[in-house]
DNA sequence: CAGACGGTAA
DNA sequence: TGTGGTACCGTCTG
């Protein structure tokens, strides 16, 4: 039932379409490469990009039609049934959704399209990007400043035009007409009207509505009268504001002087690392460093310091500001329909003018030195001299609390960070110490345990999102701690993995902690439900992403290579997998002796290798079945700290701890030493932050450049099973940051392996019954009653072992049977092609086994 | 310190 | 085509 099912959602006609569209597209264009091409020579497209799904339902407040959400498209792969082998043709579809339905064919392209590195359909503003261009890099400096990166595998990458990312461009100091330029310079065909007209309605509006702190109350604020005026008549909003003691003119607006300001050093970048040019650090100028070079080098230096004054862009107003004041419990709401009607709302804190608030003695100590990236990140941040609110994302092990940290250095005034978990409490806190100069005893933490405040009147708090959110009762000293929270007013607030504050109760805390500028910080700008969108107004725009593989190309975060293994039922499994109900198939599944042996085969390969290996399990009961039967230790939610504490240290020290497992735990919420190998046995449910997560927790294992990977991943998937649908939308977001996925059928010299667990029917038949008669009385089981026991139980752990990091050998392939481990295909070719050619990795010198000739 | 509770993610 | 059952967190209480 379930083949049908899988295999009636897609066809391979769509799953074919990436790789052989890749090559014939490349082909069109090195063909009209010579140059004497005519002006009006139409764009072949192959005929099998025309036939691809319609593009799903418009986008809300998008002025044209079918901007599409590409999370809505279901990423079911069709699965072969029964048989052991792969159809040739299976392929995920990361980018096989690229064009759309559209024919572009009456498009003209350019003389010198050749050169140009874009591609834009006129029909729903997505931009094809050919990642080996020239101009490439440029582009795409460009391209994720005014558009949202879709998919960005090795050659091509899909960007979109939304009103977010437009509204993001602008706030970052672009105009419309510097984003039409820079976007006709490097395309290949004139920029469709229909995106002009796009732009246009779209950036007109933006930037002029502002939200400003003043004395902890809260100001919308214009140098535009009549679009307070405006704002004002709109049913939502007018009954909003409230009325302000000050002297009001009289059509109710307060009128001020606007704030000035130039010439902002950020801390912590190294002189003339990017910019040989650049002598005294980097000084930002109103327009923004990066944008402005972008133009020099694809425009050409014809801006005569282009884009000159685009903050206040209509300069007879510039002096006069208006306002209205609204109340901090409205501010969600008036900020969410600004966003929707087209008037999203900055939040600039002008904080070197900010004679109020008093200075925070806070700076990066001198050896502290920021990563290019870092840089680029926090230029967005601070373009224009004050500190923009919104988003920063980048990969785990990229340094993102550096970056929180230089922006409080950037900024000096009283900061406040808010974390998920009291251990990254600790961490951001030992990390301000770590790299700047603030005081212990200008550091408070305010947790369930520690209700300190700072001393002196600026500091800075570390607190927990539900410590903030909190509505229920609050002890004594919490209330305390709270009020103090309130009552004052935040230069700064950072917020660490800021995909968690559209929860309903946690999206509270950007309201009730009044603060002039916000900064969240994530690896991972996704979730499951449809809340992402509200970070927009909630915190502001996102300001930059990172490409996780260029960082992993300039060695800053680990090359990984990621593999599927696909592992058949045995039959008893599979029968009653068939009979069972949805929950019981899940145990089945997991508890798969095939899937069992893999993870066991895997443990066994890698340890040899000398890495560091993590086993996730979702499911509690597979994870302490497998870790005892493997006799590995493992960490689960009843796992006391201590023991955490002690496993996690023989972990990362003790050269015979090699193997751990963790559940759900190991996603957030725990320090985890250096791994450089992963394996999910318990990977249901499509989560695909959660995937990347996990993947995050291998990326900084990027010294040990031995093979071209310094990582490895694997999802061991049951075949046949429910399994393979969830994982595939998991790795939807790695495919689209440009992560291969190989698919593993077979491990080559896994049965050879000696103690090979489950290898004899009646072992098998024992362990169906275990897992029958655990489903039976689940209720029955005292989760973690001999976990406390377990400890270093059978593992040879010696407590607090040698100190020795782990060594890779290198020699270990060999020993293997005919050195074809494994049997593969592969997910993403043209990437793989790409590393094979370059490295000698362990899956390399494994080959597709076609069927038996 | 355990246990109740409410929160999150999917 | 959506909701749910599970594992986990942090906080407060006695």
């Amino acid at each position: 039932m379930l083949r049908t099912r899988g295999a009636s959602k897609r066809s391979y006609n769509e799953t074919q379409l990436s790789e052989n569209d890749y090559s014939d597209a490349t082909d069109d264009y090195s063909e009209e490469e010579d140059g004497d091409v005519d002006f009006g020579k139409k764009v072949v497209i192959p005929k099998a990009r025309l036939q691809i799904k319609p593009i799903a339902k418009a986008n809300t407040s998008a002025n044209i039609n079918a901007f599409a959400n590409p999370n809505e498209e279901s990423a079911i792969a069709k699965y072969p049934s029964a048989s052991n082998e792969i159809p040739e043709d299976y392929m995920p579809d990361s980018v096989s959704r690229m064009f759309g339905k559209a024919d572009f064919s009456y498009l003209k392209l350019k003389p010198d399209h050749a050169s140009r590195p874009l591609w834009i359909n006129p029909e729903d503003g997505r931009i094809i990007l050919e990642s080996f261009s020239p101009l490439a890099e440029q582009a795409q400096d460009f391209l994720v400043t005014i558009a949202e990166p879709i998919s960005r595998p090795s050659h091509i990458h899909e960007y979109r035009i939304t009103t977010y990312s437009l509204y993001a461009a602008v706030s970052v100091g672009l105009e419309t007409n510097d984003i039409i330029a820079v976007l006709n310079r490097l395309s290949k065909v004139p920029v469709p009207k229909s995106i002009i007209n796009f732009i246009h309605s779209c950036t007109v509006s933006y930037g002029k509505v502002k939200l400003v702190l003043k004395h902890n109350r809260y100001f919308v604020e214009s140098s535009h009268a009549e679009t307070l005026q405006m704002l004002l008549k709109d049913p939502e909003i007018g009954p909003l504001r409230i009325e302000s003691s000050e002297t009001t003119t009289k059509d109710g607006l307060v009128s001020s002087k606007a704030p000035t300001g130039e010439g902002l050093v950020i801390p912590g970048v190294k002189k003339g690392i990017e910019e040989p040019t650049n002598s005294t650090g980097m000084r930002i100028n109103r327009n923004g460093e990066t944008v402005e070079d972008i133009f020099a080098s694809v425009v050409g230096n014809n801006g005569d310091g282009s884009g000159g004054g685009n903050e206040n862009d209509d300069d007879d107003d510039e002096d006069a500001v208006h306002s209205f004041e609204i109340s901090s419990d409205s501010v969600e709401t008036v900020k969410k329909r600004c966003q929707e009607i087209d008037y999203p709302v900055l939040e600039e804190y002008d904080f070197r003018n900010d004679t109020r608030n008093p200075d925070l003695d806070i700076d990066l100590k001198p050896s502290t030195q920021i990563r290019p990236y870092q840089e680029k990140s926090l230029s967005k941040m601070f373009g224009n001299g004050r500190a923009r609110s919104g988003i920063i994302v980048l990969p785990c092990g990229a340094g993102k609390t550096l970056v929180g940290i230089t922006a409080a250095c950037t900024i000096r005034k009283s900061v406040i960070v808010l974390c998920t978990s009291s251990v990254s409490v600790m961490q951001w806190r030992q990390q301000f110490l770590q790299w700047c100069t603030i005081q212990p005893e200008n550091v408070a933490v305010f947790t369930s345990e520690n209700k300190e405040k700072f001393s002196g009147d600026a500091g800075l708090v570390v607190s927990t999102y539900s410590m903030v959110a909190n509505t229920r009762n609050r002890s004594h000293d919490s209330q305390k701690m709270m009020d103090f929270l309130t009552s004052r007013e935040w230069g700064f607030i950072i917020l660490d993995e800021v995909h968690v504050v559209p929860a309903a109760m946690f999206r509270r805390v950007v309201t009730t902690i009044a603060a002039h500028a916000k900064l969240g910080l994530t690896a991972t700008l996704v979730r499951e439900d449809d809340k992402i969108d509200d970070l927009n107004f909630l915190i502001g725009p996102k300001l930059y992403e990172a490409n996780w593989m260029d960082l992993a190309q300039k060695g800053h975060i680990a090359n990984v290579q990621c593999a599927e293994v696909w592992c058949p039922m045995t039959s008893e499994f599979y029968q009653e997998y068939l009979r069972e109900n949805a929950r019981k198939r899940m145990l089945l599944y997991i508890m798969n002796p095939t899937k069992f042996q893999a993870c066991q085969f895997l443990i066994h390969y890698h340890e040899k290798r000398g890495d560091k290996i993590i086993v996730f399990s979702d499911n509690v009961f597979a994870l302490r079945a497998y870790a005892l039967k493997l006799k590995k230790p493992f960490i689960f939610g009843g796992t006391p700290q201590h023991e955490r504490m002690m496993i996690l240290k023989n972990f990362q020290y003790n050269d015979e701890v090699n193997t751990i497992f963790l559940s759900k735990v190991g996603d957030t919420s725990i320090d985890l030493p250096e791994a450089t190998c992963l394996i999910q046995i318990s990977s249901h449910y499509g989560s695909r932050r959660q995937e990347a997560q996990r993947l995050g927790r291998i990326l900084r294992a990027k010294r040990r450049n031995d093979e071209g990977f310094n990582a490895f991943f694997y999802s061991l998937v049951s075949k046949d099973t429910q399994e393979m649908y969830y994982s595939t939308k998991r790795q939807a977001f790695l495919v689209d940051q440009g992560y291969a996925f190989k698919v593993i059928t077979h491990l080559h010299g896994m049965d050879k392996l000696p103690d090979l667990a489950y290898s004899s029917t009646r072992e098998r038949r024992e362990l169906l019954q275990e897992v029958l008669l655990q489903n039976e009385d689940a209720a029955g089981l005292e989760a973690g009653d001999d976990a406390d026991n377990f400890v270093g139980r059978g593992t040879g752990v010696k407590k607090g072992g040698a100190k020795s990091k782990a060594k890779r050998t290198a020699g270990s392939l060999a020993s293997l049977a005919g050195g074809e481990d494994m049997a593969y295909i592969e997910y993403n070719k043209s990437r793989n092609k790409e590393l094979k050619a370059t490295h000698n990795s362990i899956i390399q010198k494994i080959y597709y086994k076609k069927k038996k000739d």
